[in-house]
DNA sequence: GAACTTTTGTCAGGTTGGTTAACGTAAGTT
DNA sequence: AACTTACGTTAACCAACCTGACAAAAGTTC
């Protein structure tokens, strides 16, 4: 049964001001009352709770209409801190940012091919703490987020069976590090965490956006309604080790056929191994300097992602595509895509359609790891749970 | 920017009560209270407006625990009509229901193969006052609902293009039917009214649900947290006009190798003509006698329009996927799109999955619709106007 | 700099919408 | 007949919010 979650806190709460705010950006305080529907004695009081957190500051003022000039208010997305790490097959990537994605620092750990949780996750508690340590922020330190190349069960907090790394299938990840740190730890995919940075990156539209994500593996994202749409075992988007027509390559999967066998970057660095092509790196740096094999091979690669893309496209009708990833972003391999999405996808689907690169580079999973922060610890019924542990206002006293 | 719509209706308010008692199925006054978090006194309150309004009923009563058995209260979704229809290519169909779907009156009408909406209605104003008529329910119409064969722009309760219907592009429906019966009406494309009658047939469950009709055309619904995804401009899961690879055969829209031109019913009546097919009853037939040719041709369309559906399994990882439609519900295409979409989508997404042929036949469309009218007569912010129109209680003249 | 305007904070009293507590009745079981 | 549970009603109460009045801060205009 569908169960409309009653978060049983009234729709004026400090924590419903504050998602006013957060949705409809900076407004001054008559704009944020009108908005929300409160008397003027009541909105000093539901600012005041919010100040006293930390929660609010001021940006600005708007210009005189022959009086004082209202003061424009806007979330406080830079006081708190998130530790964000984003996890890969073959590196790890950790980096302490602000609610709104602004890197602190960040470090990259190369790890070994094969490697389990058992040897990964202690460096990453060290790592973490170090890059505490190296900022003076550990002490505003809310939450975690991790990215991993795989399924999660948000749950259980554990990884699902990511099909080229057995060593991780069901660990448990969010406990480690929720005791190590003692905040919360949020889980997320790695190309869900990219399509959230992109959406994020974009002002938070109300329309729906599509992640890809192209690089050693191939995955995608789905943003509805603001939210990464999940499915009922935690794969939609999947879309690396679904099976196309026609192909009968062996995918490190164990399966044969699947889209991640032959245009993913592992497939490509397979494909050029015998013009010298050794690692994603340099498959990379040939089509950048234009070498005919390499341009090709990322242009079918494109096109082949690209049929997936098409179908993805004329079911979800979203309004933004983001392609990433190292492979995504080279040119040959997104203009492959992009004509094959117009070529297939249905016409209508296709007006108001935008296929980018991903705008965020190397910080487009962290900005999507924060944002997630973001809106689980400035969500309305977090915001009423600090507000009711916050001590009463003294009065002034004399 | 995503706005949280802001309904401004409390938390307790008769609308959420109603609510509640919808999601959560037929509960006891207590249980009912407890949920909602309200007083004894005030949810006496509440009851008593919504049973004025007719909303709610008694349903039974719990086993007795040693006194007065408590009475079980439930939505009343039978007290109130819509008028409701569904048009297709060749035939307009019209139902008096209630807003769970019961059908009271239906009637069924052929209409001209190339109709326009100047012709098509006054004949379905006329036939709705009719069937209106030869029940008892008009005075209790609430709402009409109506579903075409095309896309729908909801903001102007306007039609969109549907490609093989070029004289119903940009005509208004919502308004004449409005200002002729004097209510809302509702504006849905059928497949999506398909997959909502699915969706609420089986009780409206938490998981997302692929709706695939296979009929003259081709078309699929998504519904993700009860509600059907329409994308950025309205033709989310409008799969009929995609082109598929390797096909080059020219479809009714004008377009080459789309998927309807190749599966959908009218592709196989055109495909079987030479075996003495003239209409897509022949085909249906034809396969349910075991005619080789008939069922190869079924099959094969399955296999086409499943290497789709396994690309939306993959996407949306929904819990089920219902296909109807007089192509979609005949075995042997159903177990070709079956066999498809377990040999290519994801595989974690195949488990839980679950592929049924269409539970509701014909009348389909009409739950759907009919719970669209539930849906929105029923939500909390439609009835807490109802409540406030409501006269005050008397105060028992003595 | 004086007069005016607009924004913002605060105090005080009043209204509203709910609460708890107590009582009474209805409808079961033992 | 005695007991138990469900349900309705009344009355006193209370917290949250509102309105209205006042005042200070911070601008603009002349």
């Amino acid at each position: 049964m569908l169960v409309t979650k009653s978060t049983q806190t009234s729709p004026t709460s400090p924590g419903r001001v504050l998602g006013v705010l957060r949705a409809e950006g900076p407004l001054t305080r008559q704009e944020l009352q009108e908005r929300v529907g409160l008397s003027r004695v009541t909105m000093v009081e539901r600012l005041d709770v919010l100040r006293r957190l930390g929660l609010v500051r001021a940006s600005g003022h708007r210009e005189s209409s022959g009086g004082r000039r209202a003061e424009v208010l806007e979330v406080n997305d830079t006081g708190r801190t998130a530790l964000v790490a984003d996890l890969g097959q073959s590196h790890a990537t950790l980096a302490v940012t602000d609610l709104r994605g602004t890197v602190f620092a960040r470090d990259d750990h190369r790890l070994p091919v094969r490697h389990s949780p058992q040897e990964v996750v202690p460096v990453l508690l060290d790592a973490g703490r170090d890059l505490l340590n190296r900022t003076d922020r550990a002490d505003t330190l809310c939450a975690m987020a991790l990215s991993v190349p795989g399924q999660i069960d948000h749950e259980r907090g554990v990884t699902v069976a990511p099909p080229t790394m057995p060593d991780w299938n069901g660990k448990p990840l969010r406990e480690p590090f929720a005791e190590a740190f003692g905040v919360p730890v949020l889980l997320e995919n790695d190309a869900n965490a990219l399509a959230l940075g992109d959406y994020y990156a974009m002002g938070r539209p109300d329309s729906a956006l599509i992640g890809v994500k192209v690089g050693t593996g191939i995955g995608a994202g789905v943003v509805i309604s603001g939210r990464i749409h999940r499915g009922e075992s935690g794969s939609a988007g999947e879309i690396g080790h679904m099976r196309i027509e026609g192909s009968e390559q062996r995918c490190s999967c164990g399966r044969r056929g699947c889209v991640a066998a032959s245009a993913s970057g592992q497939a490509l660095t397979r494909d050029l191994r015998s013009t010298g092509v050794r690692t994603l790196a340099d498959v990379v740096r040939r089509v950048g300097e234009g070498r005919g094999d390499a341009v090709r091979a990322a242009a079918e690669a494109g096109r082949l992602v690209g049929t997936v893309v098409a179908t993805m496209v004329t079911i979800v009708n979203p309004r933004y595509v983001r392609v990433g990833g190292a492979i995504g972003v080279l040119p040959p391999f997104l203009e492959a895509l992009r004509r094959t999405v117009e070529a297939n996808a249905h016409a209508s689907a296709l007006r108001n359609l935008d296929i980018e690169p991903s705008q965020l580079g190397e910080n487009g999973a962290f900005v999507g790891l924060a944002g997630l922060v973001a809106d689980e610890m400035l969500s309305p019924a977090t915001v009423d749970a600090m507000v009711a542990n916050l001590p009463p206002a003294q009065p002034e006293r004399t």
